[in-house]
DNA sequence: CTATAGATAATCT
DNA sequence: GATTATCTATAGG
């Protein structure tokens, strides 16, 4: 199968089926000078619109506009005053339906991450959601782009990972939900 | 190793 | 006015 019809067709199920999935899948953002910055993905949420949890819940605000288009666009936000988190929009245009990154094992780009990061050791480099985003410099100017356009690249695992199901973090409602996804 | 306080401002009620 | 899909430094075991 041709490669962007099989990110296609994970990208177009729900959050959670896609969320599970995209474990093991390589992201990177290309950047202007060329340099690719990124690495395997290694933890994920799913956010759904039916969800208490999702920015998503409560329908379409100029925030989360992004959610309810097309699947296989970023959706940016900004959180706690100063951190930016990505997601890739799923499902069906209008389902309000994202998958949060929450962490990249980094392969591609280690230097310019590394003095983003404070020269932090490359375990710390993307292990958390709004980390990734400082590494990657992804901010609310790359939300709404395209995934395997011009500047993001998202492609399939080059092998097969066992995934765990574990409760999500930093929410305070529908708290009991196993929609965080991270290898084995 | 776990626990917790403080930073800091957009977003929504 | 309250909450927040977080991170870091620091304190304690």
């Amino acid at each position: 199968m041709d490669m962007q019809v099989a990110v296609e067709s994970v990208l177009r199920q729900g959050a959670v089926a896609a969320a599970e999935q995209l474990i093991g899948w390589h992201f990177y953002k290309a950047e202007q000078d060329g340099t690719l910055t990124g690495g395997v993905i290694t933890e994920t949420e799913a956010y759904t619109q039916s969800d208490a949890a999702s920015h998503s819940y409560n329908g379409k605000t100029q925030r989360n506009s992004v959610m309810f288009g097309p699947a296989g666009v970023l959706y940016v936000y900004f959180t706690y005053g100063m951190h930016w988190c990505a997601n890739i929009v799923t499902g069906a245009e209008g389902e309000g339906e994202a998958v949060l990154i929450r962490s990249l094992q980094p392969t591609h780009g280690i230097p310019a991450m590394r003095r983003r990061r404070g020269n932090r050791p490359d375990n710390q480099l993307c292990n958390g959601p709004a980390k990734l985003c400082q590494a990657l410099v992804i901010t609310g100017a790359d939300s709404a782009q395209v995934i395997n356009g011009s500047t993001f690249l998202l492609q399939p695992a080059d092998r097969e990972y066992r995934v765990l199901r574990k409760p999500r973090i930093g929410i305070s409602r529908n708290t009991e939900k196993l929609w965080r996804f991270v290898v084995a």
